[in-house]
DNA sequence: TTTTGATTCCATCAATTGATTGAATGGCTA
DNA sequence: TAGCCATTCAATCAATTGATGGAATCAAAA
């Protein structure tokens, strides 16, 4: 027997998946106290007994939503994964930086969630979050950075979560930085790109660079491309 | 005549002030919608009539307390700014990131209702944002990013909210992250200083490094002081 | 003391919200 | 056709929520 939520996406035309769809939306801009399931029947056009009968209730629904929007974004670090092998660190982190924040602003609903799900409390006390596996360890493994001994887990893992909220916070925050800057959304994106690898790359580039002369063991091309910014080590 | 809002800020014991620092708290928890009037009123130990009596309907007490917290945390800004005048842009960066985050660590409602502000939307269109000042302008003049012409002012605002929502998600996100990590919370804030620091300030003294090299013109109290930071130059 | 004004709470409302019931609807099979 | 089952919706509930009116309280002024 299979779950609602794989029911649901198996067939993205039935009534399940439609209203999971809309949940996704709503849900991600107003959050769940901010969103009523009035507000999801209407956006779908149904009546809300009909979203009750599929879905259950308000809280099923939401954490139905959290389930679907942590798969897809699990999905997106595995394609993220395949892609990103080749060439220096540098050029992996460009590649990655571009391809996740096109993906996000594909589906800002995904940020929108996922930055709810770490801010702010709900009144009642849904647990959902134990099913809901984080990525942050296996990212931060894929990236190598729990490689050396000097950077223990957690601190790799916050470096994970650093870029991704980085990420995520402009995302999320599309509309209010957006009519602050007064910039188009082609323009927003550009300029978010532009600001995400130029604060978040050269950090772990230096890194790597030190390790490698600590080593004393130049062997990549990596350390030759980047002989021209180094930090010395003090 | 005084606003309500200073009114309250004059004295803190007064039932007006009460109830306004507990819906920084309690909003800051759980949002707009997620608070009830009642749960205000309860945490203060009054009815919700006194409430409305002091600040009106749910939405002027919402925005006083933006108001409130965006003010103090203009204060803390202009605070920080007379600290952080001397030494290597890097020292000044160390210093600003350690005020900063110490200070929203202190008042984690500041950093939570900033958020919420930047990311969530409210179903009824209370427009407050026109009323709020946007510091971010005024911090990257401050930290002196909007000086050379390849740096647009939406170029430095975009880096300085990237820097201000680092700290911010790391303080909003203390539960979930500490649970995530399993530490206390020295170790916990300990380790948001660090990673903000290794993520945060080589971007900015790499560039800062490059600048200085392309003109080969000290000019700048600025660019005599970097003479003996860490960064060498190649 | 009486009066005045500010403050607080009790009782209550109307609207909203999450949720259910039971009656239709329509497709499928025996 | 009749029976069965899944789906949908109108009607309705009970609880919650934002908000108010009016009585009670209290301190300072007259």
């Amino acid at each position: 027997m299979k779950s609602p939520l794989e029911k649901a996406r198996k067939n993205p035309e039935s009534m399940k998946a439609r209203i999971l769809a809309a949940a996704r939306r709503i849900f991600g801009e107003y959050g769940f106290h901010g969103t009523t399931t009035r507000m999801i029947a209407k956006e779908v056009g149904i009546d809300i007994s009909t979203l009750h009968y599929h879905w259950g209730d308000k809280n099923d629904l939401y954490e139905a939503v959290v389930m679907d929007v942590n798969n897809d974004l699990g999905k997106e670090f595995l394609n993220l994964e395949k892609i990103v092998h080749t060439s220096t660190l540098e050029e992996r982190m460009n590649i990655a930086l571009d391809r996740m924040t096109d993906y996000l602003f594909d589906h800002p609903e995904v940020s929108n969630l996922v930055l709810f799900r770490y801010f702010s409390k709900t009144r009642n006390e849904v647990d959902i979050d134990f099913k809901v596996p984080e990525f942050s360890g296996n990212i931060a493994h894929a990236m190598g950075l729990t490689k050396d001994a000097k950077n223990p887990l957690s601190r790799a893992m916050m470096e994970v979560m650093i870029i991704m909220n980085g990420m995520h916070s402009f995302v999320s925050g599309e509309n209010y930085f957006r009519s602050m800057l007064k910039l188009d959304r082609k323009n927003y994106i550009d300029l978010v790109k532009e600001t995400l690898k130029f604060i978040l790359i050269p950090a772990f580039v230096l890194r790597e660079e030190k390790m490698k002369k600590g080593r004393s063991r130049p062997s990549s091309k990596m350390t030759q491309e980047k002989k021209k910014s180094k930090v010395k080590p003090s």
